[in-house]
DNA sequence: TTGAAAGCGCTAACAG
DNA sequence: CTGTTAGCGCTTTCAA
């Protein structure tokens, strides 16, 4: 590859002169001519800054790195999808990560920054990451913005708008005529567990139904952990009419164990499930959702983190737009006994 | 970040020895105590080599990117994880990046490298790259290992054993008593889906029948294409009783245009996939697939690739090992009036 | 308006 | 067995 030595022999110029050009900088008055001498040379040899040198230099890599604990969802997708965008419009490189490689003391955070290969961070945590690791991992590291989930004291994160999403989905079923509603949540630790089912919570409470604890479920968003839950539901008395699942991925196995189960979908009962993905209307029934912004989720990630390593404050976001939109597709009906 | 020098000033040595220590120089011959001082210093201070210094000095990233089409599917994740524990095993960083930001004339590509980001590729083409774009790309380019499809002219590729996975599943409906059996298969032009087909042509001339062309469909693998094929197929006369659907997403999509169509799968049309991803459990009725190695050809890709860029020869490999796997689930029985 | 030169952290050739 | 030093490509201060 061509290097800026070349470049400004070429163009009959010195190389810092060169480098001004090429990385425009601002405060710089060249005559148009020189200028042009220089893009053009740059042009003809098809230069493109090496970034080892630049990131030396400077001690910035211009990288960000997202870890997330699964890619074997569609819904990290979306998530990817908006922080490399993000990152593209700023001209940042993003990079992937697991978090299940993230051992404890913080090898692979300590390894891709303490190495300079990334600036910094967009961190999904793993639902076996204990708080206690994770809150001391991201200690007031300005590097490190959560998203999905957040700790106890906040210094960058950015999460969905998860209690609207866990009310729409029980209003959903509550305006179709449901009172037995149950929940699949996610395990009891997880944040964002937490305020589905408060949301959850507050539609039940907003329709004068309280929380029966017989009706809820917390193992977690696998679908194998989903299906588990929903079995046990259907055996309790009287069985819920209709049930929200906290996870699109959790309602997939819910579906098949509630047909396994021998019930009618939705005949005998609805579900509902938070998160939208293709898959959802390729079940049978088809999955009726709650469609939530993980897209917007991580560009505003980056951006959020772009800002704090440019030195801005730590902020803390909720992405309500879009909102939680549901998504009607075949499995919530009336429930049983109602027109 | 603590550097070379400070490590060396430290353990009261130069920065050569220092170097030469940590990065376990073979043929270096230091007293043990001058080692032992060296990396002592090195914990101390938490040394973690700096990734410009050493990446401008060699002109080695050390990292390499796979390049795929859509993140958004499961299987995607084999392969991910393939290449990412073969690139850790040789000590290197990987880089994820979408095709669909690979423009016409290598864009992505050409910053990739040109930056010196990275120091080669494992690329999965997208369909809509033509032929002569890939070529052109690929031309001879030693940086480039391609995955699951290969060029004309190879020069470093990996590719599935798609003709045994073809043929496995075709030989089941076989086995099970199909005699009118289906292909909905990939786009016209892809080498896998002409492979697959291969395979499925073969098993058919095994038993002593003949591929009919009105049972073959060629749309295209996404579960919307798979879907029309599948509905366009049952209005055959006289339709197949069993199909098999060249990838595990189409197959998804075609059980939902079949159930939608009417049909009783499988009663009275059997349905096998190639490839096999979670969801494939959670289908109604869960799906019989052909398992492929997706895991292994992310991570021999990056070992040929590795090989490749040390010097060595280009490889072209198909993986047999594992071969394609059965996983007979509840989408294919015999066919109707067959006990 | 432009150029010379220092220095980011590292490795390796060479010298002792 | 260990140290000195050049130089990878780049940005930026300072001087002209």
């Amino acid at each position: 590859m061509a290097t800026l030595a070349e470049i400004a022999r070429r163009a009959g110029v010195s190389v810092s002169v060169a480098s001004r050009v090429l990385t425009g900088d601002p405060n710089l008055r060249t005559r148009p001519e020189t200028r042009d001498r220089v893009v053009l040379a740059a042009k003809e040899l098809n230069y493109t800054a090496n970034y080892a040198g630049r990131a030396l230099r400077l001690a910035r890599s211009r990288a960000l790195a997202l870890i997330v604990p699964d890619v074997s969802t569609p819904l990290f997708a979306d998530l990817l999808a908006g922080a490399a965008d993000a990152a593209a419009a700023q001209d940042h490189t993003l990079l992937l990560g697991r978090s299940d490689r993230m051992t404890a003391g913080g090898d692979l955070v300590r390894r891709l920054v303490g190495e300079g290969r990334v600036d910094g961070f967009v961190l999904q945590r793993s639902d076996d990451l204990s708080d206690r690791a994770l809150e001391s991992l991201v200690a007031n590291d300005a590097r490190i913005v959560l998203v999905a989930s957040r700790t106890a004291h906040r210094r960058g994160s950015v999460v969905l708008d998860d209690v609207a999403g866990g009310r729409l989905a029980t209003e959903h079923l509550l305006s179709l005529g449901h009172r037995r509603i149950a929940l699949i949540g996610g395990v009891e630790p997880s944040d964002i567990a937490r305020r589905r089912e408060q949301g959850y919570t507050d539609a039940l409470h907003g329709a004068g139904l309280k929380k029966r604890e017989a009706w809820v479920r917390r193992l977690g968003y696998s679908p194998d952990a989903a299906a588990r839950a929903a079995s046990s539901l259907m055996s309790t008395s009287p069985p819920p009419t209709g049930v929200v699942v906290a996870n699109v991925n959790g309602a997939i196995g819910a579906l098949t164990a509630l047909r396994l189960g021998g019930a009618d979908i939705p005949g005998d009962v609805s579900v509902v499930a938070i998160h939208d993905q293709w898959m959802a209307a390729h079940t049978w029934p088809p999955l009726t959702t709650v469609k939530m912004a993980f897209y917007e989720v991580g560009s505003e990630a980056v951006r959020l983190l772009l800002a704090r390593l440019a030195g801005g404050p730590p902020e803390d976001i909720v992405v309500t737009d879009p909102p939680p939109r549901l998504v009607v597709r075949g499995s919530t009906a009336p429930p049983p006994g109602v027109a």
